[in-house]
DNA sequence: GACTACCAAGCAAGCGCTTGGTTTGTAAAG
DNA sequence: CTTTACAAACCAAGCGCTTGCTTGGTAGTC
């Protein structure tokens, strides 16, 4: 309900800046963010056009001069989260030299994604593209492409070094299920911080060398 | 859209036989089957009494002979397949002693109840429990959680064992998502077994003694 | 003759979305 | 500084359709 007031990273401003996602301040941008919300509680098919109007403080009807229907809600919701996590990505990549950083990192990364601000975007992003048309859905997958290089390369990276022993596709797919479920259980609140879950995460993933 | 003629288990018969989940021929029991399909695929919203009824060839309205309302038939889907894959998984941990066995066979079963016949009930069992009411979601959290606790026991053996290193909570909440998620990429076509992937998980979830 | 399993028809409510008209913000013209 | 013009943002109302579910009745079985 509190709107949050912390400052966008330089990633995060720069693609606002360069119109490829909305401001979280402007109409757009308070609409997906609440819209994000709504999704994750309550599941795309079971939030109305109307709920998400009484979120932002308009009449259902006028949604849809924002945009054409509530399908492209949920994919701009999807696109934005996908495109900026990315750059959140590569931010955190460019920071790292050896192999196991670069896997932390990516963790770290991804953890902060899923259990931080952008939260429930990340989680509709992952458990609600069966709502979307097949073109949408290639849309997302194709955006999703480029995120999932980051992985494979730097998981490869760790493999060739010997600090990773199974396949790296495999394990990625096993680290996003294992990542992305953490949305269901972990509690800030609690005595463990992202960092020391991911810390936990990563020594699944790698043996020390 | 064939029927399995697999025979059921021993665990599995001595459930029917006491009464407390459908045999698979019987018409509850093709209908949870549909049920359970269709959610799996469509999502629950997305799965209309209509689709039911076609599913099992009967009229939509017909469906509330055996069920009250929709909402129970999800229910059923799901504390059917919680009974059974709790017993399963007992029968799967009595043949084996030493902790490492124990975690094995756990993921083993679990990932044969996620990929195998049970698959499509366990997926809604997963991503699918917003779409009951408070009562039934505390009702199945109730099931889950005998479930939960032979996980737990066995992770902490092995930790005691000195094969686990990290807290079982975490350990089996990281796990959850990491096999759960299987049902989103792996194919039985594919040229890695079940058996190979469980050793895979096996593998990152304990070192070596 | 009661009971189970079903059908045919349809109701009330809620859904996404449309429509026609009103307010609000902005910026040039007087 | 005021006026005029216009588009963007929004409201009030409701349409057409689908939804979960009900109702009254029928066929087959023990």
């Amino acid at each position: 309900m509190s709107q949050n007031m912390t400052q966008p990273s330089p990633s995060h401003q720069a693609l606002i800046d360069q119109g490829i996602i909305n401001a979280p301040s402007s109409a757009k941008g308070r609409l997906l963010q609440a819209a994000a919300n709504l999704f994750k509680e309550k599941g795309y098919e079971r939030t109305t056009v109307r709920d998400l109007g009484k979120a932002v403080g308009i009449q259902s009807g006028s949604l849809f001069h924002h945009y054409p229907n509530k399908e492209s809600i949920l994919r701009a919701v999807m696109e934005e989260t996908i495109l900026l996590n990315t750059e959140l990505m590569k931010e955190a990549l460019s920071q790292s030299k050896k192999p196991e950083d670069k896997v932390l990192a990516l963790i770290q990364c991804e953890l902060e994604s899923v259990l931080g601000e952008t939260g429930a975007a990340m989680t509709v992003l992952v458990y609600e593209w069966r709502s979307l048309n097949e073109e949408s859905q290639q849309h997302i997958l194709t955006l999703r492409g480029i995120y999932e290089d980051l992985w494979i390369s730097a998981l490869s990276e760790a493999k060739e070094a010997g600090s990773v022993v199974i396949d790296p596709f495999v394990l990625r797919r096993l680290l996003t299920g294992a990542l992305s479920w953490t949305v269901n259980w972990y509690r800030q609140e609690g005595d463990m911080t992202v960092d020391q879950l991911a810390q936990m995460t990563l020594s699944l993933a790698i043996k020390p060398a």
